[in-house]
DNA sequence: GGAAATTTGTTCGTATGTATA
DNA sequence: TTATACATACGAACAAATTTC
């Protein structure tokens, strides 16, 4: 279980490591990042928590979540497909 | 106590009549839209439901939240002085 | 078509912290 | 200090969409 610093709101750091996994190609283009559930195991978080710190990267234009399948990971632009919605 | 549809999200119906009312002029540009408690009050929904409606308006570049004070209407672009923030 | 599991969406209730007046 | 108001976090319940069996 990742330990988290108490000086920074909780959901921005969890946002800040994903956004960094995204970066690194840890979650490449169109792969799910985890879900709510997966990151109240990792973290210790609560789910609400774990949603805000998911949502936090939907308004970043990172990722797209679709209930029942999960948070998807927003191709760069011209990167080939159309994207949906 | 207003009473809200069962058919559409809370938060969105609630979000739907604050931006009417700043649309028609009762929430001129620079002051301030009712609380969380108020809307509370209004509309008795739970206080994490009137949060949900008062971001909504602010992901709608409609107000601004200030801890503390309150939700304030973000003015028209050109009218004037300076924004801040 | 149904059942179950997974995952996000909405809502409620509560507690505590931070900022302003 | 007190009152007001937003921010963060936890806990819980249920709804809705998707996938898998």
């Amino acid at each position: 279980m990742t330990e988290l610093a108490p000086d920074e709101p909780k959901f921005e750091q969890v946002a800040a490591i994903l956004r960094a996994r995204i970066a690194s190609g840890e979650y490449p283009p169109r792969t799910r990042v985890p879900s709510e559930l997966k990151l109240v195991a990792e973290f210790g978080i609560n789910s609400r928590t774990a949603a805000k710190a998911l949502q936090a990267l939907v308004e970043a234009g990172l990722t797209r979540r679709v209930r029942g399948m999960g948070s998807f990971v927003v191709p760069a632009e011209g990167d080939g497909a159309p994207e949906q919605g």
